[in-house]
RNA sequence: GCGAAAGUGGCGGAAUUGGUAUACGCACUGGACUUAGAAUCCAGCGGAGUAAUCCAUGGGGGUUCAAGUCCCCCCUUUCGCACCA
């Protein structure tokens, strides 16, 4: 055996990534050209836009970001070797809030920092060697990125889905600025983990609730999402459909609105709650002391959301009943939300576990007017109930006292409702909504959860909303053809007090783009997640000069909003991507990245491009076809953080290992749904396992050098063992293609792999190199060549290199995905179970599709068998499942 | 509290359609090579038992010839929501 060149990973990798770089063997055409359109088959290729969520730059690369880039990298590289066009870009969600926290601390400047960090990480990712093209990069703090963003809002402003509005909003007190509902976490805030207040403040909203039954509609067909994204978005929106209800007040001219979903319950309301922060609360309440209890419950509900125990006030004051004239009484409750509904609601608390906690908190009347469905006592929840048995014949007998030690919460059959009694609550609901709207006093309304997008940011490092706010023309945004609105870089930041950008002159004056008079600039910054709402259409486009948007065919025609089709159309009259190249690349057919975005940047993405393509900017529905959504990266049972000194960093791992042992890990510890612990020892035999691939590779290097692979169907006179192996290499391509296609799990794609590299061991260990003939050489190289290109989306560089070091004219990712050759070796015998009542209890070897009765009586001639059945006439009965599995039943 | 997912050796995990549970990797044990170690290679490795066998997929029931897989109840863990009327 001649002397074996060791694995210098580091060498290997320089050169094939070297090689990719410099060739650009990644790069794409925004529209694909005639030469690239077809495959060798003269078949059309199929674009394939493969996306990992692009990092901030926060400093260097972590483990989650090389398990996630991993992840996506294997799938882009699987799918070029199937012949598909792949777009595979790359970027930086450049803008946020460690930049300007970095910037208060070290007195650094936010955009160096910034900067320095992506050059950090750029040569980071390309360490790890991933295939992607890296022309299409996006920095979102460039404001060649966000001048696009600007627009966007400005046009977004002219159709009222951008507007400003005083609320409450969610204060980071950490973090110095407003959040969004969907950025607050158990009260906290997800950035930081710190304890959320409420203010009250002037605010910019993007009008997501315009949008929120196609939000919700079209989750049903995402059928590429996983389950759990969809349930939470799902639930976050919120849906309820129900009945808004008009309640006289007694003695005063005004009417209280309500809401419930239960209308098939109003005969059991016993009285009313409303919100302290309920603009009518003041107005209703009657006695002085009532008043002081009421400052109270509202200087408390100002302050937070938290809610330990509720409390409420009786106002003094009376509603009716508009169903049946009873007088019920209001209450100002800390437990009714005031941005839900209507901020009232009628209590029922024989049906509703918050009003009845509250009933019976200040002895208020407790009536039932469901009972169980199928009359059966509900023996739990009702102490006394003697069903009348006139109820069994339909009559219901009227004012049963019923005593409840809980509320009764499930639908049912209505009593003590006049007309309505014997109804389902099902039939009720319909029956007593249209019967509110038929006599003008409600009407039936869809509720939702989700609330309008608050995008302002009291901070600087952001993208600058572009508006200005005249003495006499108000807000006015900006012209279009002014923009960019640059983010100004003379600042200093102190920490304290309000964003830089509020205490700069020279920023905050400004001349109004009516009138031309003194104005004044919003100097709150856009929320972060509006950059990464739109990167992945930005990406469909190669950077360059703007795409004139009249140039683009048919950009209004096919707009699906209702509203004025020019409303897309500006005086600037440009468009951030090729709206061809747009709606040839998206939806991105594979998206990868955290579950923890579920219902953040995945619903605003979502949300955004529903407003680019109303704004005529696409014509594409939904951003994301199929998403995989990858566990986080563990180390002693908890997530990689400074605080808890566990973080690996993976630029050790690539300087000891190399790059493809530290993807090869990522992917080989756990399907990528999953969470993955960290294992430094498992890092190893992920190394051992690639230094095996290249020894096996140099091993024969001299063998098959010369050997060239032929279009076959079939391998004629081989060696048998090689022919065994080459059955499962068979069944591994097989295998493989379902998992690089549908489940994505890529670690036991590579066990089987190992499985067969060992084999091969064995083989080789058997044999001497020059036993081979030449048929074996062609079936050993066929067999060497297609693990290789199995292996190559995981482990690009070596099996790159093996490639070659076994001889071919072309590299590895052009070799195409292997092709299922046939040997003469046919399997004709199969192992059997021999179970008896289901105990396995023996193996027999057989004929392949052997019949039950041969089987049969074969096991019984088995020992093992033969010793628990003397005699075929014990046998009660057998099954047999072919080439299997016997069962005798005895 | 509500909703969802998951529970398999010492550990990460296989078993994709109800059909031979524990593949593959790690750790561990013994052996070879070595002055020694590292690396590598070989062998073993769910538990109990001398053995035949028996017991094992969180626990308990069930369906089935056959259950990690399907159904019911319970326990635990993780995640999401948390007064949304």
């Amino acid at each position: 055996m001649e002397e074996e060149k060791s694995y210098d990973f580091y060498s290997i990798e320089k050169k094939w990534q070297n090689k990719w770089y410099n060739e650009k063997t990644y790069s794409v055409e925004d529209i694909p050209l005639d030469n690239v359109s077809v495959n060798v088959n003269g078949e059309n290729r199929q674009k394939f836009y493969c996306l990992e969520m692009f990092p901030y730059p926060s400093g260097r690369i972590h483990m989650g970001h090389v398990r996630n880039y991993s992840i996506g990298d294997a799938i882009a590289r699987y799918k070029r070797l199937k012949g598909y066009y792949v777009l595979h870009p790359i970027g930086f969600d450049s803008f946020g809030l460690p930049a300007e926290n970095a910037a208060i601390k070290n007195n650094t400047n936010p955009k160096e920092w910034t900067l320095k960090n992506i050059e950090t990480m750029e040569v980071q990712l390309k360490k790890l060697g991933l295939s992607y093209d890296w022309d299409r990069k996006i920095i979102t703090s460039d404001s060649s990125y966000y001048k696009w963003e600007q627009l966007f809002f400005i046009q977004m402003y002219k159709k009222e889905l951008a507007y400003k509005k005083l609320s409450r909003v969610n204060w980071c007190e950490s973090c110095h600025t407003t959040l969004a509902n969907e950025q607050v976490e158990s009260g906290k805030c997800w950035r930081c983990g710190s304890e959320i207040t409420i203010k009250n403040m002037e605010q910019w909203f993007f009008k997501i609730t315009d949008y929120a039954e196609e939000l919700l509609s079209e989750l049903d067909n995402l059928s590429g999402w996983p389950d759990k994204v969809k349930l939470m978005q799902k639930n976050w929106i919120g849906k309820s459909e129900g009945l808004s209800l008009f309640f006289k007040i007694s003695a005063e001219p005004i009417q209280l609105e309500i809401f419930t979903t239960r209308p098939d319950t109003v005969f059991g309301a016993t009285y009313l709650a409303i919100s302290p922060l309920h603009p009518l609360a003041k107005d209703l309440l009657k006695t002085e002391d009532a008043r002081i209890k009421t400052e109270e419950l509202i200087r408390k509900s100002l302050i937070s959301k938290e809610l330990n125990e509720k409390e409420g006030v009786f106002t003094g004051s009376f509603a009716i009943n508009p169903f049946n004239g009873q007088k019920l009484p209001i209450y100002i409750a800390n437990f009714v939300l005031m941005d839900y509904g209507t901020g009232a609601i009628m209590s029922v608390p024989a049906h509703d576990e918050r009003d009845f906690e509250f009933a019976k908190k200040y002895n208020i009347e407790i009536k039932q007017v469901i009972k169980n469905k199928n009359n059966e006592k509900t023996s739990s929840n009702i102490e006394k109930n003697e069903i009348n048995k006139n109820e069994m014949n339909g009559g219901i007998k009227e004012d049963e006292i019923q005593e409840l030690t809980s509320p009764f919460l499930e639908d049912g059959i209505l009593i003590n409702s006049s007309i309505f009694s014997g109804l389902t609550s099902e039939e009720a609901k319909k029956a007593i909504s249209l019967e509110a709207e038929k006599t003008g006093i409600g009407k039936r309304v869809i509720n939702y959860r989700l609330k309008d997008w608050g995008i302002s940011r009291q901070r600087y490092w952001g993208c600058p909303i572009p508006i200005v706010y005249c003495e006499k023309c108000g807000a006015v945004p900006l012209n279009e053809e002014d923009l960019p609105l640059e983010l100004p870089e003379n600042v200093t930041f102190t920490g304290k007090g309000e964003s830089p950008l509020a205490k700069l002159e020279s920023f905050i004056n400004a001349r109004c783009p009516v009138c031309g008079g003194q104005a004044k600039r919003e100097t709150d910054t856009m929320d972060t997640f509006v950059e990464s709402s739109w990167y992945y259409a930005k990406y469909t486009t190669k950077p360059g000069l703007p795409f004139n948007l009249d140039n683009n065919a048919n950009l209004h025609s096919s707009n699906n909003c209702d509203c004025n089709s020019d409303a897309g159309k500006s005086s600037f009259g440009q468009s951030p991507f090729d709206k061809k190249a747009a709606d040839y690349w998206l939806p991105v057919d594979q998206y990868v990245g955290g579950v923890e975005h579920a219902v953040m940047h995945l619903l605003y993405a979502r949300f955004f491009i529903k407003v680019l393509r109303d704004l005529g900017y696409l014509n594409v529905n939904e951003p994301f076809k199929n998403l995989l959504t990858q566990g986080m990266v563990v180390k002693d049972g908890s997530k990689m953080s400074k605080s808890k000194g566990n973080v690996v960093d993976p630029d050790d791992l690539i300087n000891k290992y190399g790059a493809d042992t530290v993807r090869l890990f990522s992917l080989f510890a756990a399907p990528p749904e999953k969470d993955l612990e960290w294992n430094e020892k498992g890092v190893e035999g992920a190394y051992r396992f690639i230094v095996k691939i290249y020894k096996l590779s140099s091993l024969y290097k001299h063998h098959l050098n010369n050997v060239t692979i032929k279009k076959q169907k079939k391998f004629e006179d081989t060696n048998i063992e090689l022919e065994k192996i080459n059955n499962e290499l068979n069944a591994i391509i097989k295998k493989s293609e379902n998992e690089m296609e549908e489940r994505f799990h890529f670690n036991t794609i590579i066990s089987s792999c190992m499985e067969l590299v060992n084999k091969i061991y064995e083989y080789d260990k058997n044999k001497t190199q020059n036993d081979l003939t030449i048929s074996d050489a062609y079936l050993l190289k066929h067999i060497l060549n297609s693990i290789l290109i199995i292996l190559y989306p995981f482990i690009p560089h070596v099996c790159s290199e093996c490639f070659e070091i076994l001889g071919s004219d072309i590299t590895v990712e052009c070799a195409g995905w292997p092709e299922i050759i046939e040997t003469g070796y046919k399997i004709d015998t199969c192992n059997i179970a021999v179970q008896i009542n289901g105990k396995l209890r023996a193996q027999i070897t057989a004929n392949l599709d052997s019949e039950q009765h041969d089987i049969l009586n074969l096991s019984l001639e088995n020992e093992k068998i033969k010793k628990n059945i003397s005699d075929i006439s014990l046998v009660k009965k057998y099954i047999y499942v072919k080439n299997k599995l016997i069962n005798i039943i005895i």
